[in-house]
DNA sequence: TTCCCTCTCATACTTTCGGGTGATTTGATG
DNA sequence: CATCAAATCACCCGAAAGTATGAGAGGGAA
């Protein structure tokens, strides 16, 4: 993972590193130069000069990394279906074969609508025992063990919305 | 050939040169400033600092100018075809605006899946009072008073399948 | 470090559900 | 008429769901 990363990072900075390499060349000619014409003794000016390139170097590679979060802005064009309103048709065959009366059909709507039996009793003119039944025998008969479980099974099997 | 190569070398990267040369001539203005002011010994110090701040700057701007034009932006587009066959995404903005958190989203899909509050905080591994509250966190955002009604909301809001 | 959010758990209480049993009325059907 | 399915209602009980409140642990941001 690092050997890729220094791969890439050597590939992508290519001429910075090429610079780099210029800068230390031109660096050493003038050392040469100083050297060649004027007084070795003064050690310190070859301190200066590593310095000299060593901040170079930090300078570039901070702005390297400063400013690495230039990336590239990538558009992505995205075609929706929106899902057409389906329109409802009662799976008729599936009520027959369960056996589910008009009013346990009507008990189930309401379950699936989020309402609560006493809501549900309100709504149909009914006591709330009685919703309890139909409730009941539609657990039954579409062999659920509550509410939610009643609602998937009839939405897999078209019998509500 | 040598020729040819060497000038188009030249032509591609004149600005290194250029940096290059100009970075000498700093170095010899240095050397220029040291000479004609004696700098004395213990000052050394702030004249290397100095020089390790002025090649830092350098190299950041040498590096900023060589890389800045290389940033690219690159546009892809792509179409992206969704099929009416149950392919459910999640509605991120939805469940952002919301508040909603991974643990409520969690507990959220197995309501609707009709598990009981038991059997949630058995396949969580948690106690059934952490799912109460999840829960009831849950229906607090989601406007809703009992399960189904949170089941309801978020399957228009496409927050479950 | 402090603060905030999430996740966790607990306790106590109220409400709702679901199961069981039984009963009455009504309408259709043979 | 007898019968049967559907619809209605009641009572009870335990389980589950939902509400309210408090609190501790851990992670991330200021």
């Amino acid at each position: 993972m690092i050997l890729t990363s220094t791969r890439s990072f050597v590939r992508r900075h290519s001429q910075a590193i090429l610079y780099g390499i210029v800068l230390a060349l031109l660096l050493f000619l003038l050392k040469w130069l100083e050297l060649r014409f004027l007084i070795i003794h003064h050690l310190i000016e070859i301190y200066i000069g590593g310095v000299a390139l060593l901040f170079t170097g930090l300078g570039i590679w901070l702005a390297i990394k400063l400013t690495n979060p230039k990336v590239r802005t990538v558009v992505i064009e995205k075609e929706v279906f929106v899902k057409p309103t389906e329109t409802f048709a009662l799976n008729e065959p599936e009520v027959l074969r369960l056996g589910l009366s008009k009013r346990e059909l009507e008990v189930l709507a309401k379950i699936a609508e989020g309402s609560s039996n006493q809501q549900i009793a309100d709504q149909l003119f009914v006591s709330v025992n009685t919703i309890k039944t139909h409730s009941s025998s539609l657990f039954d008969k579409l062999e659920a063990r509550s509410r939610i479980q009643a609602v998937e099974k009839a939405r897999r099997l078209r019998l509500i919305p």
